[in-house]
DNA sequence: AACGCTTTTTGCCAAATGGTAAATGATTTC
DNA sequence: GAAATCATTTACCATTTGGCAAAAAGCGTT
């Protein structure tokens, strides 16, 4: 829990009360490899925080093809806002690569925590525009640049998943196929 | 006058003093072609609306390629907020690529905003969340798709774009050359 | 209309990447 | 520990894209 409200405190003040009552609408849960937080279709119905483990966010593009837009490590939200908030069918799937460990509110409960905490709005609006801001700064780099130096740059950003997920899912990530990928990390030894 | 504040309602309420206060601290200015709103390496001093032209941001690569990163259009913000916020120099340039006309605000002005009109502080970060989601999903597709798909996609999502710039820009975008852009729009035909 | 300048199109060939399938390696299950 | 399952590497060839340079087209100026 601390994590989470550490990491709150980084975009905006709380007092101890305000803080216990986040606590109070937290809950912990675990998902499994593999399973899903949220899913395509359906309306997202939670925020979550990542204590361990890492997601990723995936869909299908008009080919069909299954296409890893981001993945998400400890210590960060996870939810689809624009699903979340306006109620509408999600876009992408959230899924889990590794065993996790997340804390979650439930629709109501955020609610709650909207109309009981002054300021929770603006908080909750900054973490998201320096998350999206984060989004945009790792992606976005990829699309000008050749399959290697896409994968270098993988590495660099995410340097603890690396190892941790299977070489698919960062072939994905990387928009190239699973055999140009081990080509590359062959020509890089 | 009235695009900005239409624009800006669209994310929170004001009354009409509130936005009486805004249209005092705006200012318009005119960019001609070619000519920077901001620059790389020197802080962002101004927060900006577009009411008529086209800039993009484009910035350069460890290759000393000019990446453009995305085009801002009419009825949009332009500002760097990482920069301007926090006083640091900015990565990038936002360059007209047409004559452009804008609603300008100074930081000092901007300041006075966001010490006067409560809530303009959520209001302006849902603004900058949703315009970061935008150039999520806008620029994120183009990794995994080919380079066709991707000068597709981009006809869809800037049609009133397309034919008011250089096909150099359009395919510093796309991340492909200007040869093989110009080879696509002949295979399209 | 002719000139200079910039942008776009082409042509040529080399290099990078994709598609497919088989071989190898790793991991789980019984 | 053998079999089955899944992930990764490799091989082959086809296709796409890049790099470079020249030609063509477009545009403004005189």
């Amino acid at each position: 829990m601390k994590e989470l409200i550490s990491y709150i405190l980084r975009f905006g003040n709380l007092n101890p009360q305000q803080i216990d009552f986040i606590a109070e609408k937290a809950k912990e849960i675990v998902i499994h490899k593999d399973e899903y937080f949220s899913e395509a279709g359906k309306t997202s119905r939670q925020v979550g925080f990542i204590l361990e483990g890492i997601t990723r966010v995936c869909y299908y593009n008009n080919k069909g093809e299954e296409i890893t837009k981001y993945f998400i490590e400890e210590n960060n939200l996870v939810v689809d806002f624009e699903s979340f908030d306006n109620e509408i069918p999600s876009t992408a799937y959230v899924q889990a690569i590794t065993d996790c460990r997340l804390i979650v509110f439930s629709k109501k409960n955020w609610q709650e925590l909207l109309n009981t905490i002054v300021g929770w709005d603006a908080i909750v609006h900054k973490i998201i525009a320096k998350a999206l801001m984060q989004k945009v700064e790792r992606r976005s780099p990829l699309v000008s640049e050749d399959a290697t130096t896409r994968y270098l740059k993988f590495i660099e950003i995410y340097p603890t998943v690396v190892n941790r997920i299977p070489l698919s899912y960062i072939a994905s990530y990387l928009g190239i196929t699973q055999s140009s990928l081990s080509r590359i990390r062959k020509n890089i030894r």
